[in-house]
DNA sequence: GGTCATTCGTGACCACGGTCATCTACAGGG
DNA sequence: CCCTGTAGATGACCGTGGTCACGAATGACC
């Protein structure tokens, strides 16, 4: 931690730090939702009350923890120039990337995944992360285009949409099932291929 | 009513149903969030506790409803035999028919999707309504692939998923902007047109 | 060090969803 | 018409997420 900072600053961070591990340490016992935020304040050692001022809903914690992994994930990708291969590898690639970071903890990130989505269809806050998500996913699609992989005239947005409409899905499917055996890997690349074949992509079918 | 109830019998409906009304006005009044169990059952004139006589918690309302709303489209649609036109145009109309349903009541219909995916994912209770749909879907994929509108060898079951993924997210997104104009139509045409493409049917693109 | 403003911790408090022991009123038999 | 067993109504009660008025701790300034 930066020790250029004033005692308050830095015993804020620290008391932070403690509630979002005491809330993880207990999500992974017993699960979010037979979690009060009372035992999480307990285990951090702080009166309930406390815990509103850092986190506005019990919820934002999935929200921070959903960032965290975000952030942990674009970083084991790397730059995104340095990326290699058809923009379809690329695009397999990063789905699968989530799914081993989905894998590691997969109840937490079911539960993280389902209540973002909700919160961001009701349009309860705006979710930066989705809108970014789609972002990348938009852009490696364009770049799929623009060096003729994908047919010219493929409406991006669209496309991209699909693309994360298809992987959503079945990463949900995969988490309701308890993410056993890879299936999941199989069932995601069926579906590609259907896509990338409809972007006119060459042979890719079945 | 069956007149030939007894008292109890008749009563016990006639109070559900009050119940039920009660509640679809509130939610479309002030919302499904806003409304409390209490005041659901202080306008039909019962007590709390009776509420949960007759549904085990508050969101079996949007589940009965969904059940309600899924057999009126059942009904519009007609026998499945009769339907006519290509594997493809029937998918499209089928998720208009949907699309309209939902428009009658937006708000209403964005919770009740919503909350009922929710607890499918999070598995809260089997939901044989998802299932129901998705072998209606999977029916007119497979029906396709025998007329050989869509290519031989086809993985119907990864298909019909695609097919919902795409609607289900083109829907969601489209109630998430409060459902203005018609965009909706064309975004799903945009998305099956590819979907219709990668499974072999000539001639669809952007 | 003394004074003041600000920020942060606190736990009593509220509203809500959901439970349950208790009571009510009806059906059915005599 | 009364008695009794039972389905069903009831509201006090509980645990939870979230609020808020208050007070303590801290930093800034003299």
């Amino acid at each position: 931690m930066n020790p250029m900072l004033g005692r308050r600053e830095r015993k804020k961070l620290e008391v932070e730090q403690r509630i979002r591990s005491a809330a993880l340490e207990l999500f992974r016992e017993k699960g979010y939702d037979a979690t009060s935020v009372e035992e999480i304040a307990e285990r951090a050692d702080v009166a309930k009350g406390t815990f509103f001022n850092y986190f506005p809903r019990k919820d934002a914690l999935l929200s921070a923890q959903a960032e965290d992994v975000a952030a942990e994930l674009m970083e084991e990708l790397g730059p995104l120039d340095e990326w290699t291969g058809t923009a379809a590898d690329q695009l397999l690639r990063l789905f699968l990337k989530v799914g081993d970071l989905v894998a590691r903890d997969p109840e937490l990130s079911k539960t993280m995944l389902i209540e973002n989505m909700r919160r961001f269809w009701l349009c309860t806050e705006a979710e930066p992360l989705e809108r970014e998500f789609n972002e990348l996913v938009k852009l490696l699609v364009r770049r799929g285009v623009e060096r003729g992989e994908f047919e010219a005239g493929t409406d991006v947005e669209q496309a991209a949409k699909l693309v994360e409409a298809a992987y959503f899905t079945t990463l949900v499917e995969w988490m309701r099932r308890g993410a056993p055996g890879t299936e999941y890997r199989r069932d995601i690349e069926v579906k590609f291929a259907i896509i990338f074949r409809g972007l006119g992509l060459p042979g890719a079918a079945t």
